[in-house]
Formats: C-alpha cells, sequence, structure tokens
DNA sequence: AATTAAAAAGACATTTTTATCTTTAATTAG
DNA sequence: CTAATTAAAGATAAAAATGTCTTTTTAATT
C-alpha cells in the first residue's frame, strides 16, 4: 500500500512528534535507531519533508528534526501525500487512463469506495494524535517487544 | 495499491472471460490490442496465471487463452493475489516485523479496517460478474470512448 | 578563529519492477 | 509429414525504488 519511504517517513515523523518537548531537537541517526530504518535513506525522506514544510530542522551542534507550531496539525494524509503522491488517490483501479464517471470500469465504483474510505482515514489522522497513542503506550513505533 | 502486472492481468482476464463463448481461444496479440498493454509483459502475467491454473491456454494454430469449466468461479480476489501476492492483505501497514494485536502500530485497527474491507471487495467480485459488465456495456475495458 | 556536529546535497550501488526481444516447444492445418 | 502459428521459456534491457557512502554547508561551542 505505503512505499518503503513512506513507512519510514510515517514512523519518523511520528517518533520525532513522541519526543516533540520544547527546544528538543532529534538526529536522524537517533531517529533510525528508534524506529528500526536505514538511515541515510530516511534522512533523505526527511530532508524532503522539511523542503516541503512539513518538519522543521537545524544543522550544526544540537541540530536535528523537529515540529515548529504551524506544523502541529499536519495529517496523516499531508504526510503520505507528500512522500507518494496522490496516485494512491485518484487514477483508476485498473490503470485505465480514460475511466471516468461515465466510462466506468469494472471495479470504478467499489475500488472508488475504498480509496475514498482510505483518504478519509488518513485525513483524520493527525500526527500529533498518533505520538500521543505512542507517548500512552497504547501503540508503539519499537520493532522490539517491551 | 495494484502492480501493473496486476492492473494488466486483471484487464486481461477480464477481456478473455468477456469473450468467452464455448471453444474460442484469444491470442495475447489480440488481447493487448483490446486492453493496451504492453504485449510480452502481459504474456509472462498470463503464462504465469496459466501455471498456477487460474486461466487455461493451448499452444498452435487456433491455440490461446480462455477460461475451462472449472475456473469459472474465480474471484477477483484470487487474481490479485495469484499476481502481487498477499502483501496488501497482511503486513503491517508502518512496515513494522513486530506489530500485532497486543503490539500494534499507531495505526493498526484501522489500517486493519481497510484491508478488510478490501479483501471484501475483492472476494465478493467475481471475474465472471466483471465480465458480465463489460458484455452488457455497463462497464469498460477500452481506453477508446465509444 | 578553529573545531565539531549535524543536516543537505550529490554520487553511486543494488534490487525490484516493468518491458522487450529471441529461441524453443507444442499443436493444428494442409 | 511439413509448414505455420501460437504459448512457453529464456535472455536482456530500461526504469524506478531502495539503500549506502562521500562531500559540502551551516551553526554551535570552545
Amino acid at each position: 500500500m505505503f512505499s518503503k519511504a513512506c513507512e519510514y517517513g510515517i514512523r519518523a515523523v511520528i517518533y520525532i512528534w513522541s519526543q516533540n518537548t520544547k527546544g528538543v531537537k532529534l538526529g536522524v541517526k537517533d531517529i533510525c535507531k528508534e524506529i528500526d530504518a536505514p538511515e541515510f535513506f530516511t534522512a533523505k525522506i526527511l530532508q524532503s519533508l522539511a523542503k516541503q514544510d512539513l518538519v522543521s530542522s537545524t544543522k550544526g551542534p544540537n541540530g536535528g528534526f523537529y515540529i515548529s507550531d504551524d506544523q502541529e496539525n499536519m495529517r496523516l494524509l499531508d504526510l503520505v501525500k507528500a512522500i507518494d503522491g496522490d496516485k494512491l488517490f485518484k487514477g483508476c483501479g485498473l490503470g485505465l487512463k480514460q475511466c471516468s464517471e461515465s466510462h466506468p470500469c469494472p471495479i470504478h465504483n467499489d475500488y472508488k469506495a475504498i480509496r475514498e474510505n482510505l483518504a478519509k482515514l488518513l485525513s483524520e489522522k493527525t500526527i500529533k494524535g498518533l505520538a500521543k497513542e505512542v507517548v500512552s503506550g497504547k501503540a508503539t513505533l519499537s520493532t522490539i517487544l517491551e
């Protein structure tokens, strides 16, 4: 469903959020150790997200990634779109160029429903909310069983 | 969502079905022209499906692909699994190895619901049913507008 | 100012997916 | 039996995704 890049990106951002107390920045190395993701590959993804202003970063000693105030309301949908684009949310399920309401492929309506369902879910989930679940212990990003 | 291979495979099989009058076999070339798919690539997919006994084929003059009686009840789910495997239906949405009911990732339950929804849809749709919609004109596989 | 630590950027490598072409095997028609 | 036709199999290639390493830039600390 999601690309590897997207999986790592989501995990990284949720983790950053879960550690996001005022003024704290997290280095890529720390993040990747925690979420068990390839370091340089994940760095690229975070850099791209920083460029798109979904996360913030600073260089230099004590630098790292963090979430600024105006990035607090990021939805999971925004994150997925920033990494994987919107191909998951548009276009025909069978890859037909001409598929439309008036010229539908055989799974058009059902596929549309699934997709809208997915988009709805992803738009209702905020990163803040997901991080909260991790902080509270209801959910986890760690691959190591406690 | 689906791979290109899967998109071509689904389109090809629905098309075969839609033309499946007793004794008629369709060549790869004809199929691909109709569904606008790359010929040799689609041939590989159909060969794999034939090996897995989801479709039938014969070589030689007037040979081609067709659906035999015991293949009539193929579900869309069977087809997707035969081409893309079951990675879409199992495993964590965020790629965590240890994700489970007792150790869930932050989107575990929602993602599970989406996935079950998708699996349900795909298992309810038979190729026969989809082909019928194409035959009746309610749906289409063609990229050319009528 | 010099050193250090970190992200950013760029280059490179590997793997997977997608796609094409060629050769072989099987079957039918003549 | 021979020729023609078609799927099957194999080889190769191109593109995209994934992953790693090196160099550059920026910023803080000493």
